[in-house]
DNA sequence: TCTGGGGTCCTAGGACCC
DNA sequence: TCTGGGGTCCTAGGACCC
């Protein structure tokens, strides 16, 4: 029997942040521009006018600044992104409920059993993108394909602001002279492209010629679907929008202003990431139990321990003091640290757990108080003492208890 | 002004229990 | 006074993704 064709689109972003912050703000418009972290940070996102000096994610911004001096430097406001993809996907969603959501820029939809309503697949493509266009006002790449591996390498082919289409009947051509690392985002990163070229192997259809037996031999279990991705047919269904998978974990982590191994500096960062975990477990409404604590030393050498606890917790303190625990039994300051990080994992649904303490209920609420403040008047207006008190000393920058509640809306 | 920050998944090995 | 084997949970680390 024959399989009926599938539909899948990749939706791919151009240059996501800058062209979110260029919309928010038309005097960024058709310049330079770079979406930043703060501190010690590289830059996340460069606009297409600042990509044609050489400027690129993971350029640091003096490097970024020697090749274009005239870049515009433009702080990260994640919630802003977040907001915009929210009302991208709700355009989405117009034309299927087979929205799966890759990344903050990018959704994979099938439109198999609803592109007739709009025409072709082709046609269904560009209607996406001139709404989002005219509803957003940003432009997108849409990569076709009869499985997600096509629709992502097809959408890479032509940006920004392009739509290709690959259909089953052409994978053979479109896959053979493809070098494998441009499979790069479809499973094969730099260290299996690399060992592949050591095997001989340079072309995604070199990989789909080569034998499971020797594919299985150096790269276990994963060889099978590496032979897979090489024919271009790997395959995994597009989820529907509401049955996102649930999050894992909830982590931080911070580059330190500067290296160092003053302890006290080491534990006020240990409480800032520990607080911000917290709340936003809350927010997610998930407790977890698995502690997570990652240290980063000067020389980059970085270091994972965790630790699961036998309770449950979205207590920014009790998740502090399990982190406080890691740090002290298993790191010494003999060498400066440059950056910390507390993870929190094997997360549950909060509501699912019941209390059966007074003191829970107790600690419960004024942990509810102090989130609704926090969210009326921005990340850390009510904190830990000690964190005030770090702040106040210049042990922690205030910047870094800020967050990212400072949002500019010019609409 | 050397090298960010948020995740997921997989593996191998150890502890522990039956 | 011998050393099998299955199952589960946990941990560290690596590869990969945006």
């Amino acid at each position: 029997m024959d399989e009926k064709e599938k539909y899948i689109l990749l939706i791919d972003m151009d240059a996501y942040f800058a062209s979110v912050e260029q919309i928010c703000n038309p005097s960024l418009k058709g310049k330079p521009v770079a979406v930043c972290g703060e501190g010690r940070t590289v830059i996340t996102t460069a606009s297409y006018e600042a990509r044609k000096f050489g400027v690129k994610t993971g350029l640091t911004i003096p490097e970024a600044k020697k090749l274009c001096p005239h870049l515009i430097i433009v702080k990260g406001d994640l919630e802003k992104y977040v907001d915009t993809s929210l009302n991208i996907h709700k355009i989405l969603l117009d034309f299927t409920d087979k929205v799966e959501v890759f990344s903050i820029d990018e959704c994979f939809m099938d439109i198999t059993d609803s592109y007739k309503l709009f025409g072709s697949p082709f046609d269904t493509g560009l209607m996406i993108k001139k709404r989002i266009k005219e509803e957003i006002g940003l432009s997108c790449s849409i990569g076709i394909g009869p499985n997600k591996t096509i629709a992502k390498l097809a959408a890479k082919l032509f940006k920004p602001d392009g739509l290709y289409e690959v259909k089953s009947s052409a994978i053979e051509g479109f896959m053979n002279f493809l070098p494998v690392e441009k499979l790069q985002g479809v499973g094969i990163g730099d260290k299996t492209a690399m060992k592949l070229k050591m095997l001989g192997i340079n072309t995604a259809g070199d990989l789909s010629r080569t034998s499971s037996m020797l594919l299985r031999a150096y790269f276990g279990i994963n060889g099978y679907i590496l032979k897979k991705i090489g024919q271009g047919l790997y395959d995994t269904p597009v989820k529907k929008y509401l049955y996102q998978d649930a999050i894992k974990s909830v982590g931080h982590s911070y580059t330190l202003p500067e290296d160092t191994k003053d302890e006290s500096v080491i534990k006020s960062y240990i409480l800032m990431l520990s607080e911000k975990v917290a709340r936003r477990m809350r927010k997610y409404n998930v407790k977890g139990r698995t502690i997570i604590f990652i240290i980063r030393y000067s020389d980059f050498k970085t270091y994972m321990k965790r630790k699961t606890i036998k309770y449950l917790t979205y207590d920014g303190n009790e998740i502090y003091l399990e982190a406080l625990k890691i740090f002290k039994e298993n790191f010494n300051l003999k060498n400066k640290i440059r950056m910390i990080g507390v993870t929190v994992s094997n997360l549950i649904i909060a509501d699912r757990e019941k209390f059966l303490f007074d003191f829970y209920e107790k600690k419960n609420k004024l942990i509810k108080v102090i989130d609704d403040i926090n969210d009326k008047f921005g990340e850390f207006t009510v904190r830990p003492a000690l964190l005030t008190i770090a702040e106040k000393f210049g042990i922690v920058k205030k910047c870094a208890l800020i967050g990212s509640r400072q949002i500019k809306k010019h609409n």
